[in-house]
DNA sequence: ACAATATATCAACAAATATTGATTGGTCAA
DNA sequence: TTGACCAATCAATATTTGTTGATATATTGT
């Protein structure tokens, strides 16, 4: 996924500011017991509309939410395989042997 | 219990914030190659010395990155541990039961 | 068509982050 | 000790993000 591309390290940083703060956590966090609609976040975060609003669309901007209408109501919902990419990518890095070169002088 | 939760979430946020940025991200995809010393760094992201410090720091206080002395020269290096405690958790979301609730009305 | 409801968007402002250049502190070697 | 070098920190500024309240858009029921 995230290789030496700078179009992939755009996107990437994009998805981990989306998780970068607290009430977007709390938002997914909920979303893992299944999809809410924005009135049901309000409630549970105890935020204004807005706000909640504002939040959503940049988890669902990072492609980690998808929304659907449903009537007046919208739909909120985890991508997780967004998530567990992401995540994938985290993982394998304590798969890589993180050389140390003690001692060596590196500007010469 | 509720303040550890939130204790965590603060923390998680505070690591995903240092991985939400382009600049932070290529000094990991660096430092996958073994440890690197600031002035490799510098010369290998073409940026000031404080610029690059700053973002050092960010990584460091968020505990994504070690660093120790050897010498006049700093060697920095990734907490792969850390780094993939965090893939595990976004992983772990595919493994989640995603529910959906057709029509289900949520506000009445 | 109209009123009510759910959500998005906008504009103004506030707060947090990043960048730059200058300075400081630690370490080495002559 | 001095001077050169590496890196951290600071102060000023610029940029980006987040919050709030008001307004707009879409959908439904009457």
């Amino acid at each position: 996924m995230i290789a030496t591309r700078t179009k992939d390290l755009e996107q990437a940083a994009l998805r981990f500011h989306a998780l970068a703060d607290e009430t977007r956590l709390r938002i997914i966090e909920r979303l893992l017991e299944g999809e809410q609609c924005v009135c049901d976040l309000t409630d549970f975060l105890q935020t204004g509309q807005s706000r909640l609003s504002f939040h959503l669309k940049t988890l669902k901007d990072a492609d980690l939410l998808k929304g659907r209408r449903d009537g007046r109501w919208i739909y909120y919902s985890l991508n997780a395989d967004a998530m567990s990419e992401i995540g994938r990518w985290l993982d394998s890095f304590k798969d890589k042997r993180l050389k140390v070169r003690p001692g060596a002088p590196c500007c010469d």
